[in-house]
DNA sequence: CTTAGGG
DNA sequence: CCCTAAG
């Protein structure tokens, strides 16, 4: 329809009027606006444009745009590497700048001229009725801007004009009769107000996807692409930024967290308060707790747990020798991480303090009465515990046995609904104890338990660190029944590894991912520095995996398209054999 | 219980 | 790794 002059100008013109990524901007937007309006009133609405206004588009680039010899100008910068990524798209036209040079007052414009515009900006006709959207866009687009929310649009040298007086209300109904006469027709007004405001319909996303990407914060985007799945700020999340609050006694924080259903997000770099107590200071922060329906002022921590009760606390108390005293095997990694105050760590509900020898140390119940001594955070708090990770998920659970290092604890707590739990601990719980631990049990596999590592202070979490063969299942296992399919890759390829959960090997995928991608581009780098401690994983298996996530990008979001025909996906409910 | 993601 | 929200 719409020729253009010669690309090569265009292109000139563009990359002398904006950046390079002003051109991204564009084109993305060239995406989003590739739409027609499809609504049977439209093309009735044309028509009668046509009848009624006849001569007002030639006369646009007469009276709004002033082209004195813009194109000249442009002409000698052509050979902007640029030009190679903006051409490609085959869209309808291209983007006339030529047309758009000098100032612009779009207020003026009627609808059919607005198209014109549109046209000269993006390259693209639309149908698109409404007046303001028309304006808008054209705004961001020759401005480069998306933070266009003025109700006037004059855009002067690629800068908008604001112009606050004129205030163009509704141009559903003013605006058009202003404009067109025709707007008094009832039925065009009905067809008009039929219209969607927001009436985009991309039909033809297909023809260049490549700039179906998002341009940013519009209203008119309210696409709804394959986006990552969406989470809700999850509980713990809410809970530290509540609990962040009263330590921020100041008030400057304070509505934070009346706001914190609304603006999580927003908030979300500001919540990391200082919240390092000084053991001499011992700022202990109290808050009010409803403890068996007294109010009574609590001690606590920062980022307590309120949530439900650790389901696997059951399990500490199930091998209770005494009843009611509960032994758990308490190898908490001292090492003096044990602050009596409360400190910041997670871990903080549990106080710890010493009380006998590190192989035996007696918890006194504070709690007499106590109508059940409920305990949270249990698991995280002893989860830096080492563990012998023996097989199963029980190594995951809580494990409590009584164990040779005889650990008795007895709690003297305090009746505490609230599922407070506090542990006097000793201080003393020191390194034997820990090695005592590692090495006394399990641990039938190759590497141990990596020590949480006393130098450095760095507590390393029980861990097993990949092996290369293990790395090599994965692989295999994702290639034979894709990424996702966590848990049959568990069955079926790592059954004889008892630890290594699905979400084990999920997490291993995305790191593989992470440094296949973050690899390859140079291969330096990388080899040099980081061959302390972890394993490099070999680039064989790098280029795999990467291999791997370029098919099953490509494959899967295809979906619905015939199951994945062609990988070699094997069938995957084959029972596992037998025993079990 | 499994997946997907954030921490 | 751990944790949790969604299915």
């Amino acid at each position: 329809m719409h020729v253009v002059a010669d690309p090569g100008q265009t292109v000139g013109c563009i990359s002398n009027e904006e950046s390079s990524s002003g051109i991204a901007q564009l084109e993305s937007l060239k995406g989003l606006l590739q739409s027609r309006n499809k609504e049977a009133g439209s093309d009735k609405l044309n028509a009668r444009l046509e009848e009624t206004v006849p001569s007002l588009a030639p006369s646009l680039s007469e009276s709004h745009f002033n082209q004195s010899g813009s194109a000249g100008e442009c002409s000698h910068s052509s050979d902007n590497p640029v030009a190679g990524g903006s051409t490609p798209s085959a869209v309808t036209t291209k983007p006339d700048f030529s047309k758009l040079k000098g100032e612009i007052c779009l207020d003026n414009l009627s609808i059919k001229e607005l198209h014109e515009t549109f046209k000269a900006t993006f390259g693209r006709e639309t149908t698109v009725k409404d007046k303001q959207w028309l304006k808008r866009r054209i705004s961001m687009g020759l401005t480069n801007s998306c933070d266009v929310s003025v109700t006037s649009f004059i855009i002067k040298d690629n800068k908008l004009v604001k112009k606050e007086n004129e205030e163009i209300s509704n141009c559903m109904d003013g605006s058009y009769a202003e404009d067109q006469p025709i707007g008094n027709h009832k039925d065009l007004l009905t067809s008009l107000n039929q219209l969607d405001y927001h009436q985009v319909v991309p039909e033809k996303r297909v023809e260049n996807p490549s700039l179906d990407d998002n341009s940013g914060s519009d209203d008119h985007q309210t696409e709804q692409r394959a986006a990552k799945r969406v989470r809700k700020p999850t509980k713990r999340y809410i809970e530290e930024l509540s609990e962040v609050e009263p330590k921020e006694s100041n008030g400057r924080l304070m509505n934070l967290a009346k706001n914190s259903g609304h603006g999580l997000i927003s908030l979300k770099s500001h919540v990391r308060p200082v919240r390092n107590v000084i053991l001499g200071g011992r700022t202990v922060v109290t808050r009010l707790d409803s403890l068996g329906g007294y109010g009574i002022q609590v001690p606590c921590v920062s980022r307590v747990r309120r949530s439900r009760p650790r389901k696997n606390f059951m399990a500490l108390l199930k091998f209770n020798p005494s009843g009611m005293g509960t032994e758990a095997m308490l190898v908490k990694k001292v090492h003096g991480d044990h602050s009596f105050p409360p400190d910041d760590e997670k871990e903080s509900r549990v106080f710890l303090k010493a009380n006998s020898t590190p192989e035996h140390v007696h918890h006194q119940k504070f709690n007499p009465s106590g109508t059940g001594t409920e305990a949270t955070s249990i698991k995280k708090a002893f989860g830096d515990h080492s563990f012998p990770p023996d097989d199963g998920k029980e190594s995951r659970v809580l494990k409590v046995s009584s164990t040779p290092e005889h650990v008795h604890h007895q709690f003297i707590g305090v009746p505490e609904k609230d599922k407070q739990f506090s542990v006097m601990s000793a201080i003393g719980l020191g390194h034997n104890m820990e090695l005592k631990c590692m090495n006394s049990s399990g641990d039938s596999d190759d590497n141990v338990v990596t020590v949480p590592t006393p130098k450095g202070g760095i507590r390393r979490k029980h861990h097993r660190a990949w092996t290369l063969s293990e790395v090599m299942k994965l692989v295999e296992g994702v290639s034979s029944y894709g990424a996702g399919r966590w848990s049959e890759i568990k069955r079926l390829e790592f059954a004889s590894y008892s630890y290594r959960t699905s979400v084990d090997l999920k997490d291993k995928w995305r790191n593989l991912l992470k440094a296949s991608l973050a690899q390859t581009p140079q291969d330096n780098g990388m080899n040099s520095r980081k061959n302390t401690g972890a394993m490099p994983i070999p680039a064989p298996i790098l280029l795999k995996v990467r291999e791997l996530a370029e098919m099953q990008a490509q494959v899967l979001p295809n979906l619905s398209s015939t199951k994945i025909a062609g990988s070699p996906r094997k069938n995957v409910h084959e029972k596992q054999t037998g025993f079990l």
